[in-house]
DNA sequence: ATGAAAGCGCTAACAA
DNA sequence: TTGTTAGCGCTTTCAT
């Protein structure tokens, strides 16, 4: 049972030096032909494989990549998760996972513990992280971006869509739809995501000269969404809205559920509904969303290029904030105006 | 800039041997109250944490486990994955994460770079590795649990639902409700769930002196199951099954969207269908899907019970086979039995 | 209970 | 190009 096969018995193996086996085995580095040749045939014979642990040690650099994540439940973030993974192992890195809960202690909690492993890198989704770990985290060389979370004064890299243009173009829509009545159905009021999207979607409607009929708060969550259309919609006709944005889709399809099964609404005679995300299920015909497209894969691709770039400059690069511009994605949940035009707003 | 604190500076700081310090800060380790005071004061001090990394090396441990997983789109795996990683956080240890595409050989490399990372053990979700690879896992001394994947014969702990008694208890469901063409939409065919639960449905029906009405194939694909409905339904009415089991939710509502936007069938009136796994919008209303539930809990349970039982004790633990039932839950995508017992099919 | 010393498996100077 | 040497930061005997 040969345990552990080490470099220094492959060198025995192949007659070289054991920095001649490391050589072979690290990219970078310079051995003949033959040398070359004589260890891969030694180590292959022997299973050997470099100890990643090892050679994190001594050269500073684990390939991993530590991810900050509250919760999966909503499906933007496996869809992230994925993409990430995937994207990070091209570069040979990988995904150190630490789920966290909202609260910002056990995020910070989270972090400290990601720091232990060495990381090279710290990925936040849905989740702010408290100055004070920032801190540390740039003190400790460690590039920390935000997924999805935007931070003001922070001095880190946060990627984003641009929800304040999204919640602007969304409120065009549907006053372009002619609807009179347009209601706004917030997230957890803690996430730049929520601000971001109500505080375009308020100016989009104000340069129309509308202003929001309703409002009620979901918190990001299915059965908050669920009762908060209840109460805006469980009234009289005339107090009823004719449209109503929801701060993301995974709340879109409990309010959907509520308004044509709980109160016997149509959507979209009765009233309309339109959301932020783009998550599988929003095409799914059932519900047939529209919605602002959030593009995971630019988006973490410019998370990978900020971490990649800091990670190989250390300390030249200046964090900045990256906002991917979300393309409105028109299918049947809500009223479309007429000549809408077609290139804009395409599936 | 205090880049890295190490013990050595803590114990400098603390007027102790650096093995004083490293002795505090572990767990199972004997230090007098006075000396453990004032290394932990000095570490404060100094921000110091211990790195797991150098823990690692030389302890053999690193508390890290691998998890290779697939594809994160049917929803039954961020959910799990959800839980997974909380249970063993709670136990000290952290998910690294391995994208990887279902071809057996990309599978293997994946698991060999885990082991590269000296992880104390592998998850595999979804997914099954050779029977070479998983040699290796065994030789290397690093417990593996497939997780939602039976394989025979190769020495491992699995842990899956019950799946044939699971198709089984459907087949009497759908028997009892009346049904008389019963239909079959399969997963992919080289995975354990498709083929115990196609198993499992069919002895349950021919129990009942049924025998499958219609089969097609749906890889646990969405559009593919949308295809295989359409063929399956797209045919005159006498030849219309009118009861179709589909292999997992997520192919489910791809099939519920055909049946009724694509073909204008009504569910359950002209059509029951019914699945497998319970994920969250299954229980959406516009789904309402009956479904067995894949208890992912307790799944994830026995996998982190199984992992850690082999790593305590190396060796002394016999792989073993897990089969957690799975209920059923009754909701409206299929006609009820008339009688049918209020305990056996709860929400 | 504590300190000294060895060494986990590897990379990276440095010399040759 | 190659071998020698010195650590990376820690845990763990082994003395004391």
């Amino acid at each position: 049972m040969p345990d552990k096969v080490t470099s220094l018995q492959v060198a025995e193996r192949a007659g070289v030096s054991q920095s001649a086996v490391s050589r072979v085995f690290t990219p970078g580095a310079s051995a003949s032909q033959k040398t070359a040749e004589k260890v891969r045939k030694a180590a292959e014979e022997l299973g050997y494989r470099p100890n990643s642990l090892a050679r994190a040690m001594v050269s500073g650099r684990s390939r991993i990549i530590g991810l900050v994540v509250a919760y999966l439940e909503n499906h933007f973030y496996p869809d992230a998760l994925e993409i990430l993974s995937n994207a990070l192992q091209e570069q040979g890195y990988h995904v150190l996972v630490f789920m966290t809960s909202r609260r910002p202690g056990n995020i910070d909690d989270a972090v400290e513990e990601i720091l232990d492993y060495q990381v090279d890198g710290i990925v936040t989704a849905s989740v702010s992280m408290s100055s004070d770990l920032t801190r540390r985290c740039i003190q400790a060389g460690v590039p920390v971006v935000q997924f999805n979370r935007l931070q003001e004064g922070l001095d880190i890299t946060c990627v984003t869509s641009d929800n304040f243009d999204g919640g602007r173009e969304m409120a065009q829509f549907l006053v372009a739809g002619g609807h009179e009545k347009i209601a706004y159905i917030a997230g957890w009021e803690g996430a730049s995501t929520q601000r971001d999207r109500e505080a375009g979607f308020r100016a989009g409607l104000a340069e129309q000269d509308h202003a929001l009929f309703a409002r009620e708060v979901g918190n990001f969550d299915s059965d908050q969404a669920r009762l908060a259309a209840n109460v805006m919609f469980n009234v009289p006709v005339e107090k009823r809205p004719d449209a109503v944005f929801v701060a993301n889709d995974h709340m879109a399809f409990a309010v959907m559920d509520e308004l044509r099964f709980g109160l016997g609404l149509k959507v979209p005679a009765d009233v309309s509904v339109v959301a932020f995300d783009d998550v599988p299920p929003s095409a799914w015909r059932a519900y047939n969303l529209t919605t602002m497209r959030q593009r995971a894969n630019l988006m973490v691709r410019e998370t990978v290029d900020a971490l990649m770039a800091q990670i190989d400059h250390p300390g030249s690069i200046r964090p900045r904030n990256i906002a991917i511009k979300a393309p409105l994605i028109v299918r049947g949940s809500a009223r479309v105006p007429e000549n809408w035009p077609h290139d804009k707003g395409q599936q």
